[in-house]
DNA sequence: AGCCGAATGCTATGTTATAACATTTTTCGG
DNA sequence: CCGAAAAATGTTATAACATAGCATTCGGCT
């Protein structure tokens, strides 16, 4: 992420967020949804599946296997609590859930770092140009690699 | 593809390119990166890895293994011949290779197939919003889905 | 308690992709 | 033409990513 901040906060709101989503919509936030959340939280760079069964593995006594945690990510998914990144073959949080339109990442290919950005500018260009050929858009999926802020400035 | 079309044309271009190509920057356009060039252009859907190891299998006597297409597949996206769709795991043909920038593809939900475009337009912009937050952008991958003209149209 | 549906556990397997090393083919200078 | 070096391909094995299908447990409800 750009700048140094204090990454507790993102994960508690990450998962208060959570909480109160689910509570909303009358789905449970379970255990295991909590922890994956959590673990993908763990920083903002994109969590890996198998990654993350290895860490739930480590906390718990049974190993945890591959379709525990490929249904919570799909939960999370499906709630908008992360994101999946196709490039990457890895998970993000998400950093505004609820309030969804289309949005892309910006992955920094120097620090990992992945950071979500939200606005019409892009969805709007997107359309157009795709409207100029007849195609009518109904989700997309915009993953833009290159240097963060952060990296851009340092000395390489 | 948008409207119907002569095919052949489609991939008898492809593999002229190839060899085109090739022949400009001194690499060798050998039988196996032809023949899954070919494949890749069958159709204007993306194609799996493995369904060209299917089909290469079939041709051949002795079993293609993973490795030869997946080499054919790097070597043909290296020289701009053809592209991965990050969220299919496919691929498909780069209609216009040689002259790139960026680009994007269109997905059609419906049928299946692809096209590409690329335009300064979503270039402008998507450089335009990376950089209100310091970004740098060196790359991006944009894959839209939705309908194509001719399945908006159809009467589903 | 007894039922129902959601969630999880578990086993197996499917799919996608690459590492590492052997062999063959091509190229090119002598 | 010959032999060395480079490029391409063959081969084997395995890594990395993901899901199907069925058994069991858990939570809420009457």
């Amino acid at each position: 992420m750009t700048g140094k901040h204090q990454h507790e906060k993102c994960i508690n709101d990450a998962l208060e967020q959570g909480e109160s989503i689910c509570r909303e919509s009358g789905q449970r936030f379970t255990e295991i949804r909590r922890k994956v959340l959590q673990l993908v939280w763990e920083s903002h760079k994109p969590a890996k599946a198998y990654d993350i069964l290895d860490k739930l593995a480590e906390e718990e006594t049974g190993a945890a296997k591959p379709p525990t945690v490929y249904r919570a990510l799909e939960f999370l998914q499906d709630n908008g609590l992360v994101h999946r990144l196709n490039s990457l073959n890895a998970f993000v949080g998400c950093s505004h859930p609820g309030q969804h339109q289309q949005c892309y990442f910006l992955i920094c290919r120097q620090c990992g770092d992945v950071s979500e950005c939200c606005g019409s500018g892009l969805t709007l260009a997107i359309e157009k140009s795709a409207g100029e050929v007849g195609f009518q858009v109904e989700s997309s999926c915009v993953e833009i690699r290159g240097l963060c802020k952060d990296c851009v400035s340092k000395p390489t």
